[in-house]
DNA sequence: CGTATATTTGAATAATCGTTCAATAATAAT
DNA sequence: ATTATTATTGAACGATTATTCAAATATACG
């Protein structure tokens, strides 16, 4: 009873956030996401309403996927140390967006401070993404994988603090020119969490 | 033989600074830093030629403090660990600034990958950073601090890391909240760090 | 005092920003 | 085939952007 949409929801959500993930919120133009998703202004107002409302989309889009992966590299097996090893090297493995760094922590960066909904937003994934790690870390635990000197809570904060560390370096672009060692560095620092 | 200047230099570009730090270098507009400093927009683009090369000249004064200080931490008197430590501490401490976390931080973030001449210059600074961790590392494990069994190279770029990761930390907003659980958690990670 | 030099002022500039809207087009139901 | 409903188009909107510039102002020197 009506004329059909002509565009994919989840392929312009996911062109939109490419160009927010390479240039920053602030720096991408309407005419940016024109460009990216092949739809004119009027069309993007239509479905997504305003510039912060199709950001904040994509942001979900992002984590949501995000925190999927994390979770099938962490729960998987029986060996959560060797998970947590695996999903480190993934991590550092991904040279194809290594340039644009993590969408989380730009965002953050850029945003956090000054735009309440995003920040509200991060708070809850960044409460996903420790409870995921508190929880592999518990299975370790269990398995007799790590000592019962450090709570886990603090581990999994150490975890995501390299993290973020790791996301810092990689929109420096360093990660090119020094792959090795920066892959030295964040294996010493992982093994240096773990059997601290 | 002249109008003299009525502004003084440094102030302007400590005043731009804070603008910049708080907001990114997008988001601030020259409306505001004509708030800040208190000059009008010709007398800004008579001093300072363009908001890029005012954002430089700021990033630039900021990089210069922010390694003066970091020095005059690590090398004094003769307990190197000690002095690490204390670095550590003042960077958890300084809950002024923190909900702007780090200005290079941030700066890396929003614009290495697109502005050549802001990528150039924190590399430069990321290498006096590395510089002065290595050169601390080398005096704890001349006087026996440290053990020989990893390069300081390597636990240097663990100590930058673990920063880097800070700085995200500081700029979320969370430190405020849960300052005790980030400081339980970036102590706990130095100790891993410095005794692996 | 008068002149040369440099700074400050603040309005004006053209370009770009996010957003809106009337016109057009495409479907499903009648 | 006509109608009702929704999507798309792309020009137009006012606001804001970084930047410029002529006029006014303030000093130092002759």
């Amino acid at each position: 009873m009506a004329r059909p949409l002509e565009h994919n929801r989840e392929e312009v959500i996911s062109a939109a956030m490419n160009v927010f993930w390479d240039k920053g919120y602030s720096a991408t133009s309407m005419a940016d996401l024109k460009i990216a998703t092949g739809l004119n202004p009027g069309s993007l107002y239509a479905s997504y309403q305003s510039k912060e409302d199709l950001f904040i989309e994509t942001l979900e889009f992002y984590c949501d996927q995000s925190i999927e992966n994390i979770e099938l590299d962490l729960f998987q097996g029986s060996d959560f140390i060797k998970n947590i090893h695996a999903l480190f090297k993934r991590l550092l493995g991904s040279n194809d967006d290594s340039g644009k760094g993590c969408f989380f922590v730009n965002t953050l960066i850029e945003m956090s401070p000054h735009n309440p909904r995003v920040k509200t937003l991060l708070e809850k994934y960044t409460e996903k993404y420790k409870s995921a790690f508190v929880a592999v870390l518990a299975r370790a635990r269990e398995k007799g994988q790590i000592a019962n000197s450090i709570d886990t809570n603090t581990m999994a904060g150490q975890l995501m603090l390299a993290i973020w560390g790791l996301r810092v370096m990689q929109r420096s672009g360093l990660c090119v020119d020094k792959s090795n060692e920066v892959a030295t560095i964040v294996e010493r620092q992982l093994k240096s969490i773990l059997s601290f």
